[in-house]
DNA sequence: GCCAACGTTGGC
DNA sequence: GCCAACGTTGGC
């Protein structure tokens, strides 16, 4: 089981909103990088998922969350009121992936970026990597273990 | 709100 | 295929 880590504003779509519906299921789309693109099409049911909150108040991991549904052509892009709308897609050769989620837990407490930063062990995390703008990337259980050991 | 870093686009 | 211009990301 492969675990992964994926950016969102909590303004948007943070960890209380899976919170809120616990039995709920939130499609992942709008992703529109093709690297992270690339890694949502890795994702297997099973795989967990950190919740990182960028761009608020509180910028950190906040939550944990379980893929329910492998990597589907993510309806937005064909979609013209969309704002993820594309218009070089077609349903022959989509090219943009979307994922279901559910809720899995809160962390106890916010794990800051400052906190990731600080640690050795996670130097190789795209994350804290100067510049990166990945918004999902895969987590290594090593990283999984050691971000966890900060709050569990 | 600022701005550095980045990814994408499009002219050549 | 190069690279300047542009739009976006995301921490501060």
């Amino acid at each position: 089981m492969a675990k992964w880590l994926v950016k969102t504003e909590p303004s948007e779509c943070g960890i209380d909103d899976f919170a809120r519906q616990p039995e709920g299921v939130i499609p992942w789309d709008g992703v529109r990088n093709y690297q992270a693109r690339n890694f949502l099409a890795q994702m297997q049911e099973g795989d967990l998922v950190f919740i990182y909150h960028s761009s608020c108040k509180r910028i950190g991991i906040a939550g944990i969350v379980r893929v329910v549904k492998s990597a589907y052509p993510d309806p937005s892009q064909f979609n013209p009121e969309s704002p993820y709308y594309d218009p070089k897609s077609t349903a022959e050769k989509p090219r943009w992936q979307a994922v279901d989620l559910q809720f899995e837990r809160k962390l106890p407490a916010l794990i800051p970026l400052d906190s990731l930063k600080a640690m050795p062990e996670l130097s190789e995390l795209a994350l804290v990597r100067r510049g990166s703008r990945l918004s999902v990337m895969p987590v290594s259980d090593a990283e999984w273990q050691q971000i966890l050991h900060l709050v569990d």
